[in-house]
RNA sequence: GCGCAGGUGACAGAGCGGUCAAUUGUACUAGACUGUAAAUCUAGCGCCUUAACGGCUACGAAGGUUCGAAUCCUUCCCUGCGCA
């Protein structure tokens, strides 16, 4: 299912090729469009087409809830999606974080300081743990989490009581969903957590997957998810005992400072099996990517390609700017000078974009969506080509030196 | 001409004696967004000041009452509706 076809010399990147069961293909580097509840945000089947997607992930926590009965009668991932690129589901492990404490903390996975250069505060992350345990842990916070599974009382989907998701329950929804690649159900920590909340964690992590290998009947293919927080012994024990069950697969979970990032996937990636594919979940900026290809990572999925161009943030290789600012009032500059995304093609400008945001145009959001979703499809187009010509160190420092150069 | 109802910051629209430079919404400006609680959120938005719990000018206009007025009184101007 994964083979790696070239590697690059002067780092760990390497050219990979996934394929599917329905003739999909992808090839690695590849960045995966998230599309939650089996779409993504503006964007039809065909459209996802044109800009050169090939891999896509769905989310098993919002499908299931979402669905709800009807997921007995599912027609599968494919069939809803209309494609037959290389599908993945996330577990719901994210909604446990992010419906949780990353509510509760006010904290998204990347980018705060985290906690790891504070001393151990094991009481503390005692009473986290117990609080959680118990249900009680904050008002917004919707979670429960406990060494069997986790409760949520999210009432986005009509539905007033706890809901409860195992590891068990999660594979037989992933299964029922029918992606080619499934995840593990784990535990996303928050960067407020600190070292032995994280510790006991990635222990319920590591049981979880052992669980969900056990409970797992399809051929899908099954990725396991290190975490470990921004711990280096966390991090290099979970890639161990991670890296040792037999996956499919690896995905890097959790949270980082943005300069973490980096620590982290030293840590954990050279624990890895080399021969097996590697996942960095819910990562996406332009510099993360040459960062994590650079160290061996082969595929990503990030909101930002569609959040950020529903919401006016264009993508380029010169990093990014908001179309929806004054200062692109009336310009006749394309979105990205040399673009061939749909929405370039159109001839759309960045005044012309500018001026159907401020009208509240639905398909504004749209032509961003399709924009950046292109972008970052022929990036990792782009670096693939790099590392199969023996240059992708020489790609990646000038990549860099634009961005610099542009305050990105 | 008479009778009602009104005139508030870019607009809409609260306030009806002090805590009002004035609720709120929109518009505007800037910023955020990293396994999607997100076509979302945050902040600013009279002038001066780097900034302010600092100063100044403000609620149609001009006077007045009051320690104090966007809020009360008088006159004037203007708008809408009704009647002539």
């Amino acid at each position: 299912m994964f083979k790696i076809v070239a590697k690059d010399k002067e780092s760990k990147a390497r050219v990979g090729v996934i394929r599917n069961a329905h003739g999909g293909v992808a090839e690695t580097p590849s960045y995966v469009i998230v599309g939650t509840r089996a779409s993504v945000r503006t964007m039809t089947p065909e459209d996802l087409a044109t800009v050169g997607t090939q891999m896509m992930i769905a989310n098993t926590y919002h499908l299931w809830r979402m669905l709800g009965d009807t997921l007995s009668s599912f027609e599968g991932l494919h069939t809803r999606m209309k494609t037959d690129n290389i599908l993945m589901t996330d577990s719901g492990g994210f909604q446990v974080f992010s419906l949780g404490f990353a509510r509760e903390h006010g904290v998204s996975k990347v980018g705060v300081a985290s906690a790891h250069r504070e001393r151990p505060r094991i009481f503390r992350d005692a009473l986290l743990q117990v609080r959680s345990f118990l249900g009680i842990s904050h008002k917004r916070n919707s979670v429960r989490i406990t060494p069997w599974g986790t409760y949520f009382k999210d009432e986005n989907y009509g539905d007033k009581h706890l809901v409860f998701l195992s590891p068990e329950k999660s594979i037989k929804i992933q299964e029922k969903l029918g992606a080619d690649i499934i995840l593990a159900f784990d535990e996303c920590t928050s960067p407020k957590h600190g070292y032995w909340y994280n510790k006991w964690a990635m222990n319920r992590t590591h049981k979880w997957a052992k669980q969900c290998i056990a409970a797992k009947t399809s051929s899908q293919a099954l990725y396991g998810i290190v975490q470990g927080g921004n711990f280096e012994d966390l991090r290099k024990e979970s890639a161990r005992v991670i890296g040792a069950m037999p996956f499919d697969g690896f995905a890097i979970g959790g949270s980082f400072g943005e300069e973490e990032m980096k620590n982290v996937l030293d840590w954990c990636i050279p624990l890895l099996p080399e021969e097996k594919p590697r996942h960095l979940l819910g990562i996406g900026r332009i510099k993360d990517i040459l960062e994590g290809v650079a160290r061996g990572i082969d595929t990503f999925d990030c909101v930002i390609p569609s959040r950020e161009g529903r919401h006016g943030s264009i993508w380029t290789h010169k990093g990014r700017y908001d179309v929806t600012g004054a200062r692109h009032i009336g310009s006749n500059l394309p979105l990205e000078e040399g673009c061939r995304c749909p929405a370039c093609a159109r001839g759309v400008t960045r005044g012309a974009l500018h001026d159907a945001f401020k009208a509240k145009d639905m398909n504004a959001g749209r032509e961003g969506t399709f924009h950046n979703i292109y972008f970052f499809n022929t990036f990792m187009a782009e670096i693939r080509t790099a590392i199969k010509e023996g240059r992708f160190t020489e790609f990646r420092k000038k990549m860099e030196e634009q961005l610099l150069h542009h305050g990105a």
